[in-house]
DNA sequence: AGTATAAATCGGATTTTCCCGATATATGGA
DNA sequence: TCCATATATCGGGAAAATCCGATTTATACT
C-alpha cells in the first residue's frame, strides 16, 4: 500500500471520476450488457470523453495504486473498487496528514 | 475547500513531509529561537534540501489549499497546519472516496 | 537614507503528466 | 485459420510540475 503513488493516482479528476461511478455501477453505466457482478467493462469508462487509450492508462495508473481490482472474462476485462486498500489508505491518511 | 486541489497538494512528498513536521515543530526544527505558538518560520524548511525558493512555492501550494495557514510577524512567516481544513478534507474524502 | 534579513516572484531547464491516434496483443467465434 | 472486438502499448505533442539561481519586495535596524 503506497500512500504516495494512491495520492497520485487520485490527484485526477478523470480517476477521481472512476472510483466514485465504480461506487454505483447500475447508476452509471446503465448501457452495461454484462452482470454488474463482475464489475464494469473497461470500456464503459470511455463515456468520460476520453479516448480508449486514455481510459486504458488512467485504468492502469488505479490498478497499479491497488485502487482496483480487475478480472478478465472472456475478452473483456471488468474492474471493481477495491474497498479494503481505500478503507487502509484512509486509515494511514487519517494517522499521516 | 476544493478537494481536488488539496489532492494536488498531498500529491507530493515534500508538501507531504512539511505537513507532517509541522505536526511536532518541537522535534522537527530545534534551531528555531522563535517560540512555537506562532508556528514556524518559513526559512526552517530549508531543512529538507531544497532552494529557498522552492520551499517559498511548496508553502505557497499548501497555503493556497488551505492546509496551512500563515502570520507574518516582523520580517519573518511563520506557518501551522490548519487542522479544520485538514479534519473537513479528510471527512470529505471518507464521503467521497 | 542605507544596510541586512526573510520571503516572493521571475526566467528558464528538466521531468512528469496527460492526451491522442496508430499499432500490437489477446480472446472469441465463424 | 480468418475476422471482429476488447484492451494494452507505442510514439509523440502539449501542458503542468519541479527545481534552481537571480532578482524583487517587505520589513527591521542603524
Amino acid at each position: 500500500m503506497d500512500k504516495d503513488e494512491i495520492l497520485k493516482a487520485l490527484a485526477n479528476p478523470a480517476r477521481m471520476d472512476i472510483l466514485n461511478w465504480l461506487k454505483n455501477p447500475e447508476e452509471h453505466f446503465p448501457t452495461q450488457e454484462h452482470p454488474f457482478e463482475m464489475g464494469v467493462c473497461a470500456s464503459q469508462f470511455e463515456r468520460c470523453g476520453l479516448s480508449q487509450s486514455t481510459v486504458s492508462a488512467h485504468l492502469g495508473t488505479l490498478h497499479r495504486a491497488g485502487l482496483v481490482t480487475s478480472k478478465r472474462v472472456g475478452q473483456w476485462i471488468f474492474y471493481k473498487r477495491n474497498e479494503e486498500t481505500i478503507a487502509a489508505f484512509l486509515q494511514q491518511l487519517k494517522q499521516d496528514l
